[in-house]
DNA sequence: CAGCATCCAGAGCGATACTG
DNA sequence: CAGTATCGCTCTGGATGCTG
């Protein structure tokens, strides 16, 4: 399977060529393939927004990045990083020492796309918390 | 099990009490059980953006929800529904029709979300053809 | 240090059938 | 119309051990 397909693999009915031949249509959120949904399938790994963060303020060392980020395993931030530099979002560089170090930096488009996600982390900051008194409302309610 | 449990489960070190005790702490975005993971993972729930970006334009339907949504079945849209009222994004009426209908609406909460997240799908118009590009490129290079 | 390969338990999700 | 209930499969992701 090639990369491409994996990014439209679950969208069958969705033709990204279409989108292209014809840029005028404005493109549906809601229907399969759309541009959305196929930033929104990168956004539900969420590592990949943890890691974009990080990155985003300098670059960072494999073993950092896994120490920064509490809780991702070490196969879930290769994968992630394996995706993110086909994407462009991240420049991955083997560094000459012995043993080997690599460094991942952000690029361009990586840093457009991470400014965006200080919006949602933001509103997280927030709002979160009337989340979770209305989740300690809806309980109550529950229990009572 | 309660809906807050469902809500940190996935952060089993992390602890909300603190976050609410300590509110002069800055949160740590890359630590378990923070705002930001929290939001993170409803959002990983693309079904939740998709159906907060229609029902925030106008109220909505549960079948024209199903219907505009494209490819979301009704299992999908009822579980992400029934979160999205406790976490007071949406409200739900039931009117007294015969037979009975029931109408979503946004939350002034949730139209604040919704506001943020257009900025994702405006990231997702209007970068999304780099992405597929480089992916393209990426193929032709690994292929050769 | 920076990964890859393997195994496998469990969540997620679609499909299907049924209900007030 | 607006759901609930259940089955079964897929695929994610954690744990573990190994490599250049």
């Amino acid at each position: 399977m090639t990369a491409i397909d994996s990014l439209v693999k679950k969208a069958p009915s969705g033709n990204l060529v279409s989108q292209r031949e014809r840029p005028a249509a404005p493109p549906d959120p809601y229907a399969a393939g759309c541009p959305t949904r196929l930033l929104l399938d990168r956004i539900g790994d969420k590592w990949m927004v943890l890691t974009l963060g990080l990155i985003r303020d300098r670059p960072r060392r494999f073993n950092a990045l896994r120490r920064d980020i509490q809780g991702v395993t070490q196969k879930m931030l290769s994968q992630t990083l394996k995706q993110m530099e086909p994407d462009t979002l991240i420049t991955r560089t083997v560094l000459p020492t012995t043993p080997v170090s690599v460094e991942y930096a952000v690029t361009p488009l990586g840093r457009t796309l991470a400014t965006v996600l200080d919006g949602v982390q933001l509103w997280a900051r927030d709002h979160i918390a009337d989340v979770l008194g209305a989740w300690r409302l809806y309980d109550r309610r529950r229990l009572r």
